[in-house]
DNA sequence: TTTATGGCTGTCA
DNA sequence: ATGACAGCCATAA
């Protein structure tokens, strides 16, 4: 069990589960984390992360299925770019399509 | 110990 | 459909 782990080691755990071409809301990962309606959290983590490459930090948007702005400058549009290229399509709103591309998790 | 911040979310108009 | 406001809480200094 990773509950030795900090909440972030958990959250980082949980990204890194998100398969490619898919993405997940920060509630969803905050919930599967173990975390239940911390979304905010999950950010918090994301954003000390700044450094791994392990985790497809670039697959966790908001519940907007839009991607938020972040602190770093064009931060945001890197995330863009990471999705698209994994074969997500964003619209004129820069968003996507949440019941298309959201991640669905099985039991476990 | 306290203070400040923040990659969110849900509700109301 | 979009825009605005407040709330909640853990981490870092």
């Amino acid at each position: 069990m990773e509950s030795n782990r900090t909440s972030y080691d958990r959250i980082y755990a949980v990204v890194r589960r998100i398969p490619r071409g898919r993405v997940a809301t920060y509630g969803q990962v905050a919930a599967l984390a173990g975390l239940g309606g911390h979304a905010r959290q999950v950010g918090y983590a994301l954003h000390a992360l700044a450094t791994e490459r392990a985790v497809p930090w670039h697959r966790v948007v908001n519940a907007r299925g839009q991607i938020s702005p972040r602190a770093e400058p064009g931060g945001d549009r890197i995330q863009r770019q990471l999705l698209e290229r994994e074969g997500v399509n964003f619209d004129s709103a820069d968003r996507l399509e949440l019941g298309r591309y959201c991640w669905r998790p099985r039991n476990g």
